[in-house]
DNA sequence: CCTAACCATGTTACATGATAACAAGTCAAC
DNA sequence: GTTGACTTGTTATCATGTAACATGGTTAGG
């Protein structure tokens, strides 16, 4: 049940609209992943959190693929790498890349996924694809915009928002048999 | 930690707004109780759903607050008046509600409440009050109508969205101290 | 250097959430 | 009144998440 192959077709080379672009098309993902781990960095130099190997690793098996992963999941990896086997580890090693901005939890999933552009303090709204479980970040501002609409005319003072939609990804939609595992 | 009073004021006679207006504002609750019963039995007869007695029971239970119950806080309750005592007696019970649409699962809290307008076919917004945890369900059309608008342009088809709101109802922003338990 | 305070890691044990698989009862239609 | 579909109940097990405490490392102040 555990692999340890990123996922991705690596064929077309990095471009700026990737920062932007969801994850269902090929692209070069060991630059992807290797982009994500510097932003993290720099993020964590902000803000003055230890990226420690724990947290790490944990960040990187995420970045592995584009999908969300068990808390579980996760404990096994990193267990089978010679960290703790009991479930705090992961949890506490997933709580703080959350809280940090390099991760998200995926409240339909109970599922966690790395962020795939922790440079920017955002709220995104999420893409998962029902077939191969694939995941996309999208900016979420005008959805926010309209729910705060709804929600102020209430007096509700809204501080943090989910927005999760399930569906087909592009590749699926195409190729319901199994387009990509 | 069981209570069966409902939590509402009884206050304001119920008017037709009643049936858009979130659940934070003091309200008759027990017509609001009646109305939504008597709109899912309406709703049960034309899709063909038998309402007995352990599923009236539940959507009752959830009737009674305007909070999002864990299915083994209902289970519980279901255990204590001689319904069954084993886990799927609820789950199944809650699972009927919300294939039929009179409740919903509130993904964050694991959680189900019961549909306040089920007459309507919707799949709305919830606002979540993390002082109080009531919750009030808002008509999601424009929301969702945005992030449309954004995963179409990635190719992704959108099949069902979920959005929550955690945040402050009106009452418990201005007395942060313990507004209504 | 040393040590106190803080944080990170690890553990045990448990709480909560969810489902598979099977047995038995209910009810409507024929 | 028997068949067949549905409902309810059970046992057992799995998945997810946390509280509480012990240990170990880092670091700032003395």
């Amino acid at each position: 049940m555990i692999t340890s192959q990123p996922e991705c077709d690596k064929v077309t080379p990095l471009t700026d609209t990737d920062r932007t672009t969801p994850a269902f098309a090929p692209h070069d993902h060991s630059a992807c992943e290797a982009r994500a781990l510097d932003e993290a960095a720099d993020r964590l130099a902000e803000q003055g959190g230890r990226m420690t190997p724990v947290r790490r690793r944990t960040l990187e098996i995420l970045l592995e693929s584009h999908r969300a992963m068990g808390a579980y999941e996760v404990l096994d990896r990193l267990a089978a790498e010679g960290f703790g086997r009991q479930p705090p580890v992961a949890y506490r090693a997933l709580e703080f890349l959350v809280e940090h901005g390099l991760a998200h939890r995926l409240q339909r999933l109970n599922a966690f996924a790395a962020c795939l552009h922790p440079g920017h303090d955002h709220a995104p709204a999420f893409l998962i694809c029902r077939a191969c479980d694939k995941l996309a970040e999208l900016p979420a501002a005008p959805v926010r915009a309209a729910l705060a609409d709804l929600a102020g005319e209430t007096g509700f003072a809204v501080e943090r928002v989910t927005i999760e939609a399930v569906g087909l990804c592009p590749a699926c939609a195409e190729n319901p048999a199994g387009a990509e595992a």
